[in-house]
RNA sequence: CGGGACGUGGCCUAGUUUGGUUAGGGCACUUGACUGGGGGUCAAGAGGUCGCCGGUUCGAAUCCGGCCGUCCCGACCA
């Protein structure tokens, strides 16, 4: 392959875009590798098209090293397939919506769940045709409420998906552990830092599953990692641990007058100063009432949660805590409704006779004693013991994650950083398969359901991932794999360094070396460098001043590293890099 | 959907507060000359419905009204 620069369709610019705010977002753009089209809709130019194209063929072999077969189904659906599972309705905004000429509903696909069972149902139905798993490397739709930060979340994405269909769990557990380590080959050669995280599994439903985070300050998921034993989990699947349960022995309970203490704080200083009782917020008992609803109808529950005063409801981690009933805030007027509930005096003493579901953070655990609402404005209640004054219906991680909180597992500090999401497996079990009934006749002559598993990686954005992590303040830094080209041949100067750089561009090429030369006449070499820098070759090879001497000189353009070498030997040596 | 900002050649922008000749600059582009190792210099050019519609006015990029669009911060996702 050889690129010339005198013929690329290719323009850097000079200024970042002004609607750009990360780093691989101004640089794609500048580099020229793509152009926005619309918000969140961007075209791929050449060199943007090349690194598109040897992510995707980086998966594709992956995918098909594990025993994957690529399909590709229409990214335009008809309605009905997701009028089967609920989700026309159940996507809501997020689904681009259109209508054919006779005003038939159809859809761009948001991901192919259905597409794919309903493909596995039509021509598979003995147990001897299982298990299999099938991919498509394609083009996505989601009418994001904010496309931002470039094609690292745009409205429309290239994705890879996939699928796995097994006749049991163990079969299904397999197809998930190929999928783990297919992904560990895949991320190791595009040369992404990644971190694997317990994850929840949202709106898709479904059981087991990890996330591959790339950190990134960008990043828009926390995930929390332990430093000595390697836990790592997406901030919404962190478990907290449960302390021992407190003595058997305490002193009775005791209501006390609070007047004017609405907030966790104002109760803190008002109880130490007028009763001594020498408590912190995280001593406190603070009730939240919320409702939720079951999707798709008007009924809502209400919940009551406990957590330690200190600590806020994270609501995200609430909704996944509650997936898929929708958790809603509990308003003015629901308080009206529930007058045994008194706001900001809550306490959970008497929801069982109210009938009313209390779930606590797992950190109340019984004998622990807590100072909480007494259920009349202006009183609270101090020495309430779980297990003794209330017992929960149950446990929920809705309390907010801490840097510094307990590791689940080995009880060190955790740290919570930020990553983009790159790579999604999990095992879906039968909710598609039960809608689809996808069923494969066993050897005994009777239908075994069929289990399925969902793996999803984001290859536009993987693109967008690698420039995030890989670049320095001069610009770009292609691993070698990814590189649009393997070899940045500048020839600076006149025409006899330009003609040097071609015959050595062509001798290159013949040895199946990938190159792109900057052979634009005119051009002044502070230009050809900054170019060179810009686009993120991993090997630059100059031929300029030194040519009469017959040298040369090869960069490394990840390290700033460059040597003169003989110009004789600057094929062998550029080759050599590239085996 | 809530909050904030903005809309001027391909890109980045000045001008708008206080209406007044032909809307100015930088980058990029074309031509010529010089230069030739860090986005070089000089000269000459081409390129604009000032987001759209309406209003006020002798006169609107500028003031008023409406609409559209975009970006940023928050609630949602490969």
């Amino acid at each position: 392959m050889l690129l010339r620069m005198s013929s690329l369709f290719l323009r850097t610019l000079r200024d970042d875009p002004v609607d750009a705010e990360v780093p691989s977002h101004k640089l794609l753009v500048r580099a020229g590798y793509v152009r926005r089209v619309a918000p969140g809709i961007y075209s791929w130019l050449p060199l943007g098209k090349k690194v598109l194209d040897n992510v995707t063929r980086v998966i594709r072999e992956e995918m098909d090293r594990m025993g994957g077969q690529e399909v590709l189904f229409p990214a335009l659906l008809p309605r009905d397939y997701y009028e089967a599972t609920g989700r026309w309705t159940e996507y809501g905004e997020a689904l681009f919506r259109l209508k054919d000429r006779k005003g038939a509903d159809y859809l761009l696909g948001p991901t192919h769940e259905e597409m794919f069972a309903d493909m596995v149902r039509g021509e598979l139905s003995s147990y001897k045709d299982f298990p299999v798993t099938l991919y498509q490397i394609q083009t996505k739709y989601r009418d994001e409420a904010r496309p931002r930060a470039g094609i690292l979340r745009g409205r429309e994405f290239v994705m890879k998906d996939s699928y796995s269909f097994d006749l049991d769990d163990e079969g299904l557990k397999r197809s998930y552990e190929q999928h783990r380590e297919t992904y560990i080959r895949t991320f190791e050669r595009l040369g992404i830092d990644y971190r694997i995280c317990f994850a929840t599994s949202g709106a898709m439903g479904g059981s087991a599953s990890e996330e591959f985070l790339a950190p990134a300050e960008t990043g828009a998921d926390a995930f929390v990692a332990c430093r000595s034993c390697g836990y790592a989990a997406n901030a919404e699947a962190v478990t907290t641990p449960a302390p021992p349960a407190g003595p058997a022995e305490h002193p009775p309970l005791r209501v006390l007058d609070t007047p004017d203490t609405p907030t966790i704080q104002t109760l803190v200083d008002f109880v130490n100063e007028h009763y001594g009782l020498g408590v912190t917020a995280a001593d406190t008992l603070k009730n939240v009432v919320v409702k939720i609803r079951t999707p798709g109808s008007d009924k809502a529950e209400v919940l009551v949660i406990g957590v330690p005063g200190d600590r806020e409801i994270d609501f995200k981690r609430l909704e996944a805590a509650v997936a898929p009933g929708e958790p809603e805030i509990f308003e003015a007027a629901d308080f009206e409704r529930h007058p045994g509930l008194v706001r900001g005096y809550i306490g959970p003493q008497v929801l069982k006779d109210l009938g009313i579901t209390y779930l606590v953070d797992p950190r109340v655990v019984d004998g622990t004693s807590w100072v909480t609402g007494a259920n009349e404005p202006g009183r609270h209640a101090a020495n309430v013991v779980a297990g003794r004054d209330f017992t929960p219906d149950g446990t929920i991680e809705a309390a907010e994650i801490r840097a510094g909180d307990a590791c689940p597992q080995c009880g060190s500090p955790l740290s919570i950083d930020r990553g983009i999401e790159i790579g999604h497996i999990f095992q879906l079990g039968r909710k598609y398969s039960d809608v689809a009934e996808l069923d494969a006749l066993g050897p005994d002559g009777k239908p075994i359901r069929i289990t399925m598993g969902s793996y999803g990686i984001g290859v536009s954005r993987a693109v967008a991932v690698i420039a995030e992590q890989r670049h320095d303040e001069l610009g770009l830094v292609w691993p070698r794999e990814i590189a649009p080209a393997d070899v940045h041949i500048v020839g600076t100067g006149k025409d006899d360094q330009i003609g040097v750089a071609l015959s050595l561009a062509e001798e290159l090429t013949a040895r199946g070396v990938r190159v792109l030369v900057d052979d634009r006449p005119g051009v002044s070499p502070g230009v050809k460098f900054k170019d060179a820098e810009l686009l993120g070759m991993p090997t630059i090879l100059v031929i300029g001043r030194g040519l009469a001497q017959g040298v040369a000189e090869l960069r490394d353009r990840a390290s700033g590293e460059w040597e003169e070498i003989p110009i004789a030997e600057a094929v062998d040596r550029v080759a050599a890099l590239v085996s």
